[in-house]
DNA sequence: CATGAATGAGTATTCATTCAT
DNA sequence: CATGAATGAATACTCATTCAT
């Protein structure tokens, strides 16, 4: 009979707010940001459309409030052990890392890589704030590279990224017949070299 | 002003139906499918709305046009010389080809990517029929790294071609910034040493 | 913390009630009835969406109370002496009170003329019961300008009643700069001259 | 079969324009403007919903037009004979102007006092440029008042602009029974006394 | 008595497509 | 062949109202 305790309403709403989240970016990555209607949202979400509306502004706005949680779970993704110098060893945990983070959040990757080829998507990289996370990344790898006496680091650098680039569209188009074990060990022996 | 023969109508036409494409490609790659209109597209093409339907039956049937048109042109820039094998000068040039294909078709990379990565992607690679394409550019890749005794020339034949894949990304989304001749050069040294 | 007697819950409920149409009468004249909402109504309350309904069954009837309400408020403005009969003296006072009526309740006169102005202004006017309480002052002010020799009372009660509508009008819509008292002393001087 | 010509278009276009516009002002002015939809202006001008936004980017748009369209008709109403002074004559004659113009363009009166009263009144003031048209009028009567050896013309000016609103308000909100015309005539006597 | 989450009918707006001329 | 006015289905969003707790 008492009416619910403002703990209590805090809980429903983060859980309500994660289902929608989890429901938007499930379709997003399935069916494309733009077919996705909010009452498809809703639908999977087994609520009606109006709630939608009681937690997120707008879709403009659901879409933000998805990229700020993937940007959460990218630094869980890619979170370095901090002296930002990386080992052999440390570099192929890396690269298993991200193989693994690939297989294990694909919606999230397929609605990333939708961001990225969409028109806006500078404004986009912006929201994201990528450049903060990958400028460490990149910093580390290419000192590893540099470490480890490749021609050109820099270049390195960019091929290494562009190959994980690759994997990921692959994997994400086509996750069942992408061999992407079998890369990924390539990828290990060509960069994992002892010193 | 002689009436004119059937074979100039049919020019006529084909040359519309070109510049509609043309029109619609080059919206399509910077604002996305589905954020370009007809009204677009007639604007760009410089016709009415109306008259699109004289070529193309819906949105859907430009698209796909364009991406037979696409299809085409994938065959201009592949087209290999026919023996079916490379050597490592012919690999280099490949290399190369590539490379310059995607410099100067940034907006039907760009296309494809989007088509890609997009829900019905698997549909849309039916209709591309990209396999029959690739599977030629496949096994000549694939022959190419058994011969020059690469350690697992399925796997690397697949790493070869993520990282084209990774290379047109990074280049259709930034054009500007991305080295991608230094990446080729990379790429190059790796690949093409003299037996 | 004795439990509250009936008569407690009635004031208390009365009391709630109050402040739920003050709320409402503000933001009404404020924002106009369409672009209030029950949660702005109940935020400015300081009270929840829900508990509203508690003492009026729906919007319209909130609004059918806020107009019983003010009906009231002008008995209160209005109250003739009685008899009747208005003296110059009683009549330049009756206009005194007209005047300070509209600077002391600017959202009340707001609101009337929204809803006057309203489509449905008819039934609204129904509701108002407006005319038994203007049939009164008709009935004074027709006599005054009997008495006081005007050429056309009738038409001349007319004019008088539009010019304090106008008068309203002015100064609801612009308090700040139409010199209301000015227009009074004018009033006052065309009107209430001695016999 | 040969297409219409720009000319055919054109004058479709501004007809149908037209057409909405008048639709819009006769539901505005009887439904108030939030209480009607694009629909209900799209049933009334017998097209589809659809069609408004060929002519019309916005609601919010047509408002604005129908606002300039409503000025236009004013400066019709209104405009004076040029040289500012008004004699006795002439007074009687604006007077008698206004009010035929209150009488015949009552939909257009209804919707400016409907804007007016209206919270966003002081933008819409703007938007009107009411001010303009008013600022000429107002001068003409001051003078006239001074001329006339009014006690105080200034405040004068301001109950005789008061008494025009007051009589449009009841005019509009009550065609049938107002007197219009009995006021008129009292106004007349009023304020045409010949020097 | 009190809360605010939840619903769904209603509204503005977009856009592929049709069609009279 | 060519035009753009016209249609209507689809979609984002609002808000009065209900209801479990």
């Amino acid at each position: 009979m008492a009416p619910k305790t403002k703990e209590q309403f805090a809980k429903i709403r983060e859980d309500r707010k994660e289902e929608i989240l989890n429901a938007a970016l499930e379709l997003f990555a399935k069916q494309g940001i733009t077919h996705t209607t909010m009452q498809d949202i809703a639908r999977k979400a087994n609520i009606s459309k109006g709630l939608i509306y009681n937690y997120f502004s707008s879709k403009e706005d659901l879409l933000n409030e998805l990229i700020k949680s993937f940007i959460n779970h990218l630094y869980d993704f890619f979170d370095p052990d901090g002296d930002g110098i990386l080992t052999t060893e440390e570099m192929k945990y890396f690269i298993e890392q991200q193989v693994s983070t690939f297989k294990m959040n694909i919606d999230y990757w397929k609605f990333l890589y939708m961001l990225l080829i969409q028109p806006s998507a500078q404004e986009m990289m912006d929201k994201l704030q990528l450049e903060v996370l990958t400028s460490k990344m990149w910093k580390m790898i290419a000192t590893y590279f540099k470490k480890h006496n490749f021609e050109d680091p820099e270049s390195e650098t960019w091929l290494f990224h562009t190959t994980l680039d690759g994997i990921v569209m692959n994997y994400i188009f086509n996750p069942d017949k992408y061999p992407i074990d079998n890369v990924k060990d390539l990828l290990i022996k060509r960069y994992c070299k002892p010193l």
